[in-house]
DNA sequence: CAACTGCCAACTGTCGACAGTTAACACCTT
DNA sequence: AAGGTGTTAACTGTCGACAGTTGGCAGTTG
């Protein structure tokens, strides 16, 4: 049986909120109403208002003194501001990766790769969910829990800036050959180069995300 | 007259709370005894739970079920650890801030430089307050918001590691030609230069963490 | 005397209620 | 009719109280 993860309700709510934010349920901009929350997770205000608190702390909800907690919106800007922390953090990332690798890890990111391709080629788009998972795969090859957490918090912005876009649109072509250069700079243990790598694939997802609106 | 920067009590908890944190009022492994800190900042258990979520999810509290909220104590793996993540943030703001420092940036940054030495010469301590000083004029110049707010996170904890070493003690010398140097390469906005004697001085001071206790 | 068991105090987790603020609507004035 | 004003409903901010859990202490038993 799977116990749940979280004991208190407040924890629970984290995760439920966390959830209607990401997936757009409550929109950017729109307000989160305490009473009407809460009543949807069958819980009271009080645990609900710490997991707001904790969740305006990871910058998935705004808080407005007298007016409570709101979903940001983001602006262009915005995401070229976020990209550039996300750029420092997982450039850091794929240098310690190049650094740190076992032939383990290696396997493991060649399979994600070999599977977003198989995926791309049966016609599907490149799912967002496999881009994750290399990204993830790279984290726990980097070895630095620290560094893994914030990126996490900030994937999950990048989520958000995400459903705020009209369409998911296709990863190009293109992300798929730079995972599996990044993949070589790695297993050939150049960091130098796996941080180069990182930082060209990222300017161009960003510039992707950019692009439309 | 200075209204209050937050009108909510949360709001002033979360300010109080991470006071008595990282002054090491409530050391490394203490408990926070809800009632007990609440009577002591004047209000009630809800705001205060409310800020220990906040401060939780800002790394200054670990929270176990149905036991509440204990500052974490550091281990050195730890201050490594963090050191990684902070390396990352503030290599890349040094990289930013010497593509995009102006003239007044430097000017402050040489100013921040000039009153250390005074005040290391004067036969004082190398005040940490100096060192924090630098490292905010720095992410100025780098005009990355997002950034800055993790490097401040991250200091936070460093600080909170520091109040866990029994003395704090001076800051070599080496420190303030650390200073210079990366003042230096980014005046010649030379972003590789800054990054590498960021990477450099971290390493040292890092390392001198470490080697107390 | 050690270990086990049952009780108890302290503390956390949660809820419902009250007070204060905000914003919108209706109403009055000019 | 436009603008200002008073009123009110909705919502947030805060508190005190209750229930459930934890860990320690005393008492008991082998």
């Amino acid at each position: 049986m799977t116990l749940p993860v979280h004991h208190s309700l407040a924890g629970q709510a984290v995760d439920a909120l966390r959830e209607l934010v990401l997936t757009g349920e409550i929109p950017p901009g729109a307000r989160v109403n305490e009473v009407e929350i809460a009543a949807r997770l069958g819980i009271s205000r009080g645990p609900l208002r710490e997991a707001i608190r904790q969740l305006a702390s990871e910058n998935l909800l705004v808080l407005v003194a007298h007016r409570g907690a709101h979903v940001p919106t983001a602006t262009r800007e915005d995401v070229r501001a976020l990209f550039e922390l996300r750029t420092a953090l997982e450039c850091a990332a794929a240098e310690l990766a190049a650094s740190r690798r076992t032939d383990a890890d290696v396997t493991r990111l060649r399979e994600v790769c070999a599977e977003s391709r198989r995926t791309y080629q049966a016609g599907e788009r490149f799912p967002y969910r496999l881009d994750l998972a290399f990204h993830q795969a790279l984290l726990g090859a980097a070895r630095s829990p620290h560094i893994a957490e914030q990126v996490r918090l900030v994937q999950q912005r990048v989520v958000l800036l995400r459903s705020g876009l009209k369409d998911d649109p296709p990863h190009q072509h293109a992300s798929l050959d730079d995972h599996d250069a990044l993949v070589d700079a790695v297993a050939a243990g150049d960091p130098y180069r796996a941080s180069l790598t990182m930082r060209k694939h990222l300017a161009r997802v960003c510039a992707q995300m950019l692009a439309e609106n």
